[in-house]
DNA sequence: AGCGTATAGTAAAGCGTTCAACTAATGATA
DNA sequence: TATCATTAGTTGAACGCTTTACTATACGCT
């Protein structure tokens, strides 16, 4: 290969600004979900991802991928969430190596009750300090980074991530992070 | 309050690639610098601060707010490090509550040894993906989430993370995340 | 000096993630 | 139908992070 170069100052700023943000956002959002609804936020996006599913239903392998995690990761959270009465396992009867993942009631209204104050919280933190045109920037860099993902160990557990560059796609509407489309719609 | 509003549509979109993005992409530098040199990257960015310091010694809080640490993930981080042969800690003698971190010279030939790859990685997922325009937008976009961030629990343990938003000022230039300043440049 | 508060740093418990190993069922091939 | 690779999912150990509590020192005020 090339001899590896080095960042110059111009790329050195934007990393470490991106590296920093991300980090104190993700962290942020975190710990203002667990502090207001007790749910960490991995678990509050398997939630959501459910709820979004038809009947509220999904194969383990299907929700690991929509929630960007690895079936072991998965795995050890639905233990967690079916002890918090959120979420059952059920058995296909098709393929017996297969396991369902379903919402309980319980769990949608967990996650009803969490949601309103977990999207102030991206409002808050992200969202209502953009414009619309730097949004659309966001978005078309969060494009571009996970296509350049493609490929990679970050997809190698989980092809069906690109559902997630897709969605940026018209045609596949996307929903929000939060159950709207399941009809906890607070507005 | 106002009663909450959800996203949009387009705020929708943006929020979800963003979230994977910086999600999948910060596992993958994890997983690569992991992989090519046995360094996870919360340990690489101490190093990397310690490095830049003068001496390479930094007292542990200042080492904390550099490197957007809480004291205890820090104290906990170094105890790792100081294992590897990496970092010493010293005393200090004019506040004996006071402690510093050394860089060792280990330390930094393991620094030296695992930069190139990590900054090719970090070329290859991020930088080299963008054009120069998007890569400022991006800086513009995670200074101001900072400045957001400014005054949250985030900012709560570590006051001087502000310094991570006024190095992107022009006056206190910022190096490297790679030890380039401290002489390791390979071009 | 003496007292109360703030600061520096560490320690321990609990939690979530990763990694590697493992079980079980499916599917493809001969 | 016997075999072997693949896929679905789980498990346990190791690891790092967070939270809370704690020790020790310094500072500020009277």
């Amino acid at each position: 290969m090339t001899e590896s170069r080095w960042l110059d100052e111009h790329q050195q700023r934007a990393w470490r600004s991106f590296l920093a943000a991300t980090r104190l956002l993700q962290a942020q959002l975190d710990r203002e979900l667990q502090r207001d609804s007790g749910i960490p936020h991995a678990y509050y996006e398997i939630l959501v991802r459910l709820s979004e599913a038809p009947d509220r239903v999904l194969r383990m392998s299907e929700l690991a991928d929509a929630s960007e995690s690895s079936r072991s990761r998965l795995s050890h959270a639905v233990t967690r969430l079916e002890e918090a009465g959120w979420v059952v396992r059920e058995s296909c009867s098709t393929d017996r190596r297969g396991a369902f993942a379903r919402l309980t009631d319980e769990g949608f209204a967990a996650l009803a009750a969490a949601a309103p104050s977990h999207v102030a919280s991206v409002r808050r933190l992200l969202i209502d300090r953009l414009t619309g045109e730097q949004l659309e920037q966001l978005r078309v860099i969060s494009d571009t980074v996970l296509a350049g993902l493609r490929g990679t160990d970050a997809f190698a557990h989980c092809p069906q991530a690109q559902a997630v560059c897709e969605a940026a796609e018209p045609g596949s509407v996307t929903l929000p992070e939060s159950a709207e489309s399941a009809g906890v719609t607070p507005a």
